[in-house]
Parts: structure tokens; sequence; C-alpha cells
DNA sequence: GCCAGGATCGTCT
DNA sequence: GACGATCCTGGCG
């Protein structure tokens, strides 16, 4: 399946299939943009899920209707980003991992502080500080200013996925829920084993 | 190049 | 009161 563009019914499906299908797709917030090329799943069912055990006052964004945008604080530093997926009622999100970036350079090589191109987005934490993503933007429309998201154009259309398992969790590490751009440098870590994902 | 340790705070038990 | 969906620095080889 093809999208020309990112609408509710792309997040509205399971959230495996959108972390695969971002991969590719740009997000834009002002003037800062990149490709994303690594994501995680995340769902109800999952102990390392926000969600799992019933909503919360932090997730009731999870639970909400999908193509919303949820950002919580790690680690009393970093913002992360996720995207909520699935319909209104299911909780689910997609944690945006890395970028390759695409526009804004210099602006975010001023807030990170590094001028090497692939420090600027190659991590969770990084990429908020890149793009200014903090907690204010908790709740928000991702399909909405100052957001702008747009399908794999290019190159980038047809990209091979690989999968690997999640980072920095404790519980349920078993699952391959880690889908990355194949052979890109500004991921977050490599991968252990390269498993196409299933199309 | 690699690894251990510290920073820092909201959320849930 | 403990624990993170992390990142950076410094020390060592």
């Amino acid at each position: 399946m093809s999208w020309d563009r990112l609408d509710t019914s792309f997040f509205e499906r399971s959230v495996h299939e959108v972390a695969r299908d971002l991969i590719g797709c740009e997000i834009a917030i002002g003037e800062a943009a990149g490709v994303i090329v690594e994501t995680e799943a995340y769902e109800e069912s999952d102990p390392a899920c926000h969600a799992f055990g019933g909503p919360t006052p932090r997730s009731a964004v999870l639970f909400g209707p999908p193509a919303r945008v949820y950002v919580y604080l790690s680690y009393g530093i970093h913002s992360l980003l996720n995207f909520v997926a699935e319909p209104d009622g299911s909780a689910a999100a997609v944690l945006i991992r890395a970028l390759e970036p695409s526009a804004g350079i210099e602006l975010m090589r001023e807030r990170r502080g590094r001028d090497e191109l692939t420090e600027l987005c190659s991590g969770p934490g990084k990429l908020t500080e890149a793009l200014e993503v903090g907690l204010e933007l908790n709740g928000a429309d991702l399909l909405a200013p100052p957001f702008r998201i747009a399908p794999p154009t290019g190159a980038w259309r047809g990209v091979e996925v690989v999968t690997a398992p999640r980072i920095g969790i404790t519980r349920a590490v078993e699952h391959p829920w880690r889908y990355c751009a194949a052979g890109n440098r500004h991921v977050s870590r490599p991968w252990p084993r390269v498993n196409r994902a299933a199309a």
C-alpha cells in the first residue's frame, strides 16, 4: 500500500504497520525537518508500553484518537517524541528514534551544539532537541501546524526496512518491534541481526 | 575506541 | 522512594 498523503487513516492502522510505513516519511516542525529512519512500536498489551495496566494521567493521550503527538520526559532530562496510532480507545504509539536531517540543518547545529550531521538526530533525545520538541506539545495534532508530515519521496519510496529488538527497555525485550531504514548512517545504533520487515 | 558513571525530575507504587 | 523508551563526558588502553 502506498500513501500520497498522511491522514488520520494512515495512523488508525496496526501500530506495527504504522511504525514500518513511517520509515522514509519526512517530519518537519517549523524550519527544521528530517526523514524518519528509525522507529519503535509500543502497544497496550505490551509491558514496556506506558499504557500497560490502563490509563493514567500521563498516558491518557495514548488512549485517545490517532495522529496525535505523545511527548514525555525520559530520565528527567530528555523529551521523547511519539505518534499515537490505532483507533480511538486503543492505546498504541510509535516512538521516533532517529531522523536523517533534511532541512534547517544550521538551526539544528545551533540547538544541538554539534557540527557532525550524524550527531544531530541520531537518537530519540537528540532529535527532540534538534526539532525543539518539548512537553508542551503533548497531545497536539500531528496533522496541523507546527507539524508537517509527508510520505516518502524519490529514493525513499520503497526503501528497505529491517527489524530488530527494541532498545533501552527492561520488559518485553524479545519483540523485534524496532524498524530501521537498511544501511542508513543516522540510526541510533546498528542492529544485531538483519531481518527484512514483512511487507 | 570502549565503558562506567552521573545528570535530573515526573510518574507511579 | 525508586525508577526509567537517554545522552554526554572523562578515564583508560
